[in-house]
DNA sequence: GGGCCCGCAGGG
DNA sequence: CCCTGCGGGCCC
């Protein structure tokens, strides 16, 4: 290995120029790091490798030795903002760059490095600034940022998960930091440290937020107690599962949460809800957290926006197209009396509760989850039974306009009143109240990254997990106490699992979850390592206890024989700590707010909602970009008979704009009285923003089209194992349909 | 296969 | 607290 004593050790730019010599270098001179695959001018290094070696070559900045010098202690050296430039080389990727980028230019971390270079105490910087603390103490001692998808070894140690796979994948068996030994099952068996993910975007969304008080907020509500299907109690059971009771939510997203469910969120399998996933019916759907009411076929907040909608069939008129489709909103059917659902169209549909919903996010381009039920009878792209997850589409536009479904009208194929097929644009003419997006999209199609957020996302209004009546109780209860700061949410976020309290020294499993050490310890005490046998007399062979992880089935036996305090977590954690101390006693008041840290769950995560509510009405948005929302006029419509509202969802490769045309057309802009209909485009996107995200992305497609956005391509596995209920191919169910091609029928 | 019927979850 | 909602088992 290199040699990182000589100074003089730099890279190539990335036109090939060394940084040593300022030659421009040829192919042949350069060596290049098997780690990072920046370039070397092999002349300027101090020492080179033996010509056998140089496969697995590793420069200087990925070595072990100089990384060592980077650790989070010298960051407060002047030079550290040139050293993390550097360091920024060795994750090539552009996503990576971007990042760092924008993570020097923040103004937050200017003042990080000003401060700790003049060498005054950073204490001061950091209270108000998470991100910064945060920083300070975690690092990925690759790229020298904070984790992105952060996993953690055994020995304690967090990185990116990115950069700690490039070291795997260039046969590295050794920790970067501390040369402990990292077995094959660790380096195949990768976790997210969820704890980290969730304390690091907090920190960022507190950052990035433009005011001071707000919260991003991953409240926790109890859900445990709730049983893992839904349950029908004896009384209701005649009447279906629109009776049950939900079972528990499986993932840690908030009813509210816009976007893919990554595996971030899915505490259960780390693995997220991907394209095609399947489920029996809307309840384990919901269980999911891919749409969660289990019968409204739109959830949403008419301020906030449409989270997600269910295509069940629920409405004669819908179109689906597969990539894109029209969708009917909610309203104006007569529900009254015993008849809980009534297929007739009796009034009109107002943007208004979730229709609203729909136009808001209609306007902010939010990405909107899809599932698709196989009610949906008329829909080819229906799955054949249960529930299935369709990915992220977008709203193009909604309008309102006379449907079939009136009280004095009912078109459908078999009377052969068929509407007739319009393109968009002609439904649009008939169309009344049209809404379209004028801005860009919040989530949007990026040539680098794929499809993401092109702004901070909404802020959750909502606890993370619903459906525990006790949350509801404790809603109230809580409604009056007083907001967490930033630093004590934080610290919620490294409680141990087992004691509920602040860790003390924390440990992180290979299964990345974090307990005290003295918990994890104490939880088998009374067991031993192996379990002595023996049958008839005979000794047999001692055979290894498992011994589950707390949190998960796996079997930790390995870690907790030697678990390394995560001495990064714990750094945060006594920074926190400090600064609440200090806090306190500046404060002299008998009754600081951290004792608010060891209040229950519920009492805290409803203190959040309480402080939440307050912004509820800017549409529950701190990005200024958001409050487009407000400008929404609910009211504006007026004078429409029976008006329904629809959705065009569109989708990828096809040509959206003229939505329209679809097999029998249905929507009879006809002469009928009134029913009229609120109706939406929607297209589709999807990226999904994890481990699964480097085999997704490169999937998605981007149409000429400006509609579309994109689509997210289905799990193989899924597909794997139950073949009925793939995605369909809807390219394939195109050409079986030609005619939902055409631009306009006459 | 169609419709009844019922009581959950969520918005407001 | 009231109202609504693209469920779904069961009975006919």
């Amino acid at each position: 290995m290199a040699s990182s004593s000589n100074p003089s050790n730099l890279p190539c730019s990335s036109d090939g120029v060394c940084m040593v010599c300022k030659v421009l270098t040829a192919e042949v001179e350069q060596l290049r790091c098997s780690t990072c695959a920046t370039p070397w001018h092999t002349p300027c290094l101090s020492s080179t490798p033996p010509l056998t070696d140089v496969a697995h070559w590793v420069c200087p900045d990925c070595s072990g030795d100089v990384t060592a010098s980077y650790l989070p202690s010298d960051v407060a050296r002047p030079e550290s903002s040139l050293i993390a430039a550097i360091r920024i080389r060795c994750c090539p990727s552009k996503r990576r760059l971007v990042v760092a980028r924008s993570f020097l230019a923040m103004p937050v971390m200017q003042g990080l490095s000003r401060t700790e270079a003049v060498g005054e105490n950073v204490e001061d910087s950091e209270s108000n600034n998470p991100l910064s603390m945060l920083n300070k103490n975690i690092n990925c001692s690759f790229c020298m940022l904070l984790p992105e998808r952060p996993v953690t070894t055994p020995c304690g140690h967090n990185f990116c998960l990115k950069c700690f796979r490039r070291w795997i994948e260039n046969g590295k068996r050794a920790c970067v930091n501390c040369r402990a030994p990292i077995t094959q099952k660790v380096a195949q068996d990768l976790r997210i440290n969820l704890a980290l993910v969730q304390a690091i975007r907090m920190a960022n969304a507190a950052n990035n937020a433009s005011t001071t008080g707000e919260t991003t907020v991953y409240h926790y509500k109890e859900n445990e107690d709730k049983p893992d299907r839904a349950f029908t109690t004896e009384r209701a059971k005649r009447a279906g599962m629109a009776n049950t009771s939900s079972g528990q939510i499986f993932v840690t997203i908030a009813p509210d949460y816009f976007g893919p469910i990554l595996e971030d969120h899915d505490p259960r399998r780390n693995r997220g809800v991907r394209v095609g996933d399947h489920w029996k019916d809307r309840m384990e759907c919901r269980q999911w957290g891919a749409h969660f009411p289990h019968i409204a076929g739109i959830a949403g907040q008419s301020t906030h926006g449409a989270q997600s909608v269910a295509l069940s069939g629920g409405y004669l008129d819908d179109e689906d197209h597969g990539e894109w489709f029209l969708y009917t909103g909610s309203g104006g059917r007569d529900l009254s009396g015993n008849k809980r659902t009534s297929k007739e169209q009796s009034f009109d549909q107002k943007f208004e509760k979730l229709n609203a919903a729909l136009r808001v996010s209609c306007l902010n381009g939010y990405p909107v989850r899809v599932v698709r039920s196989f009610k949906e009878k008329r829909s080819p792209y229906a799955p054949e039974s249960g529930v299935r997850y369709d990915g992220i589409y977008r709203i193009e536009k909604c309008w309102r306009k006379t449907g079939v479904q009136g009280t004095f009208k009912v078109c459908s194929d078999e009377h052969g009143d068929h509407p007739r097929p319009l393109p968009d644009i002609e439904e649009l003419k008939n169309a009344i109240d049209i809404t379209e997006r004028k801005g860009n999209p919040a989530w949007d199609f990026d040539a680098t990254d794929g499809w993401k957020w092109m702004i901070t996302p909404p802020i959750s209004t909502k606890a993370v997990v619903t459906g525990d009546p006790r949350g509801k109780k404790m809603q109230g209860a809580a409604r009056h106490t007083n907001n967490l700061s930033m630093r004590e949410r934080l610290l919620k976020e490294f409680r141990c699992s087992i004691c509920r309290n602040v860790m003390e020294e924390p440990v992180t499993t290979p299964c990345a979850h974090n307990f005290c050490k003295k918990c994890l310890l104490g939880s088998y005490d009374n067991l031993s390592l192996t379990e002595e046998r023996s049958r008839g007399g005979r000794i047999l062979r001692a055979r290894k206890i498992v011994k589950k992880c707390p949190s998960c089935p796996s079997d930790i036996a390995d870690f907790i024989q030697n678990p390394q305090v995560n001495r990064d977590i714990m750094n945060v954690i006594e920074s926190l700590q400090n600064e609440a101390e200090k806090e306190d006693h500046a404060r002299v008041s008998g009754e600081g707010s951290s004792a608010a840290l060891v209040d229950s769950d519920d009492e805290n995560d409803t203190a959040w909602e309480n402080q939440d509510d307050g912004n509820l009405d800017e549409g529950g948005c701190n990005n200024p970009e958001d409050m487009i929302t407000e400008s929404v006029d609910l009211d504006s419509v007026t004078n429409v008979d029976n008006t329904e509202n629809k959705v065009e969802v569109q989708q990828p490769h096809k040509r959206t704009a003229g939505a329209g045309k679809g097999k029998g057309g249905k929507r009879a802009r006809t002469s009928s009285p009134g029913d009229a209909d609120a109706r939406n485009i929607v297209t589709s996107t999807e990226t999904l923003d994890g481990i699964a995200a480097d085999e997704n992305v490169a999937d998605l497609v981007q149409t000429e089209d400006c509609t579309f956005t994109g689509v997210e391509r289905a799990d193989p596995n899924a597909l794997e194992v139950d073949g009925k209920n793939m995605i369909p191919d809807f390219s394939e169910a195109e050409k079986v349909n030609p005619k939902q091609d055409q631009e306009v029928l006459p």
